[in-house]
RNA sequence: GGCCGGGUGGCAGAAUGGCUAUGCAGAGGACUGCAAAUCCUUGUAUGUCGGUUCGAUUCCGGUCCCGGCCUCCA
């Protein structure tokens, strides 16, 4: 039975559909304005993990992920660069779509645009005003948020401490300091969309809470995001959505991954210390940088840091190691042979720390296991373990040998290499066998006797096997 | 200033009212021509001060730090 913390009630609670036969699952996807960084990736990455969870126990899942398309950053963004909007948005979104695939991150069901439902944010102004919820005021359409009592639910805050804590000057258009704005009017050079309220754009709460209810219904099962989005983002599109309609209850959980910092900085782009996901990617494989982001419970604070990725690297080879005697062989369809143990900590909550502590028991269950029959259902069970996660999925010697796209020039000549050094041992030329396998470590290759014959792996950074003298 | 999280061994990171994961790094050993991989053994921790309790790292309170949010942000 999984068990979720719903940032509503603060709890750790048992996840009840509200239709067992379909779960409906949305998180905020993202504003494309520039490359996504590695703090975008890590709600795409767990909630991956979630759907996929979800997929495994119910007949039908939908997941639905956003992209915020109109924006204010991508109205500089653009100008900056001197494309259009379009031009921008849809290369961002080509960008986006890239980078996620390759951290294993499986697509959305349903991915809605912003500016395909500007008309159902129309429709939801349309129905606050007649509600009493949300005035005009100066071409503005904002939301009063006064009228709702149940305002700072969410994020446990009170409207008077709201204002007690607010920093931010009032705009002459607010009739009090926390209303926010539904509609705003564009410029002749800002993008813009008719309405009754003239020419303009929505802001940005409304989309997800008229894209939910278009693609969801009006009530559905979690919502999902950052933990920065609770305040004031989910706060208010709750407001908008459970006041625009009342029948509905909008989201039944909340879900919130914690952020992540940069050798403990907040990422920013004056502190340099902005990671994108592309840039990692030149470096590690999208299943190192996957696991990295999932070796700390999602809810924790995560610091990105060199090491993290050193040691998540490392945490794959074994797993891999431990795979080797499986070969090639595919496994569909076998999740029972996933252990009762790693069901259970994803049930807590998706922890995927302690599951991967049960991989390495998993993985020197198979070291250690006497039997061959018994060697290889530990790795099965390993294998179809990671399966759940979108982990394991490579080829084993594909892993060790072709991380980084070895070229086959290379592997010829790797293969030619150690076939002289074969020969060099036979004959009792241990120098001269040493002195090969020095070149093939400077060529970053390290290669393993085993009584069945030699193999070579792929050192994936310098750092890797040095840490020894690196700390 | 307000609100919310968090402080666990050298590092990363779970868990728990008593039996204190897991990984990396360190030490010793086995295996190996030597390595690598693997296996075995092993040291080290719950910010701080009180309270509750037979017993707290875990519950409560004070305190000190750290981070986030309150403005665009995953």
């Amino acid at each position: 039975m999984l068990k979720i913390h719903d940032t509503f009630t603060g709890k750790k609670v048992l996840f009840k559909p509200i239709d067992k036969n379909h779960v409906c699952l949305y998180v905020c996807g993202p504003t494309v304005y520039d490359r996504a960084h590695i703090g975008n990736a890590r709600p795409v990455v767990v909630f991956d993990v979630l759907s996929r969870l979800l997929r495994l126990r119910y007949p039908k899942v939908t997941y639905a992920r956003n992209i915020t398309d109109i924006d204010d950053k991508i109205i500089k963004k653009a100008n900056e660069r001197g494309i259009s909007i379009e031009e921008l948005t849809k290369e961002t979104t080509k960008f986006y779509h890239e980078d996620m695939a390759s951290l294993k991150a499986l697509p959305p069901d349903i991915e809605p645009r912003a500016t395909e439902n500007v008309s159902n944010m129309i429709e939801m102004i349309k129905t606050l005003l007649e509600k009493g919820y949300a005035y005009e005021e100066q071409g503005h359409v904002l939301f009063q948020v006064s009228t709702y009592k149940g305002y700072g639910q969410l994020s446990g805050r009170t409207l008077d401490e709201m204002i007690a804590g607010a920093r931010v000057e009032v705009a002459p258009y607010k009739k009090e300091a926390a209303d926010f704005i539904l509609w705003k009017p564009s410029t002749e050079d800002q993008p813009g969309w008719k309405s009754p309220w003239g020419r303009g754009r929505p802001g940005w709460h409304l989309e997800c809470s008229a894209m939910t209810k278009a693609f969801l219904g009006h009530s559905f099962d979690i919502h999902g995001g950052g933990c920065d989005l609770v305040f004031p983002h989910h706060e208010n599109e709750r407001a908008q959505s459970i006041c625009s309609t009342p029948e509905g209850s909008f989201a039944k959980y909340w879900m919130h991954n914690g952020h992540l910092t940069i050798d403990n900085h907040k990422m920013s782009k004056s502190l340099g210390n902005f990671s994108t996901v592309s840039g990692l990617l030149e470096k590690y494989s999208g299943e190192v940088i996957r696991i990295a982001l999932l070796s700390t419970h999602y809810r924790q604070p995560l610091d990105w840091t060199e090491s993290l990725l050193i040691q998540a690297r490392r945490s794959l080879d074994t797993f891999y190691g431990a795979l080797r005697c499986l070969g090639n062989q595919n496994l569909e369809d076998q999740k029972d042979l996933v252990p009762q143990v790693i069901w259970d900590a994803l049930d807590d909550d998706l922890n995927t720390p302690l599951v991967f502590s049960h991989f390495h028991t998993l993985a020197s269950e198979v070291h250690k296991a006497t039997g061959n029959v018994n060697r290889m259902e530990k790795a099965s069970a390993l294998k179809a373990s990671g399966r759940v996660l979108g982990l394991l999925s490579e080829d084993p010697e594909c892993w060790f040998q072709n991380p980084h796209n070895t070229g086959a020039e290379t592997v010829k000549q790797v293969e030619k290499l150690i076939k002289d050094r074969k020969q060099a041992r036979l004959e009792g030329d241990f120098f001269r066998a040493d002195s090969i396998r020095d070149t093939l470590h400077a060529m970053k290759i390290e290669l393993e006797d085993s009584p069945t014959g030699t193999t070579w792996r792929r050192l994936c950074s310098k750092v890797l096997y040095n840490t020894k003298n690196n700390e």
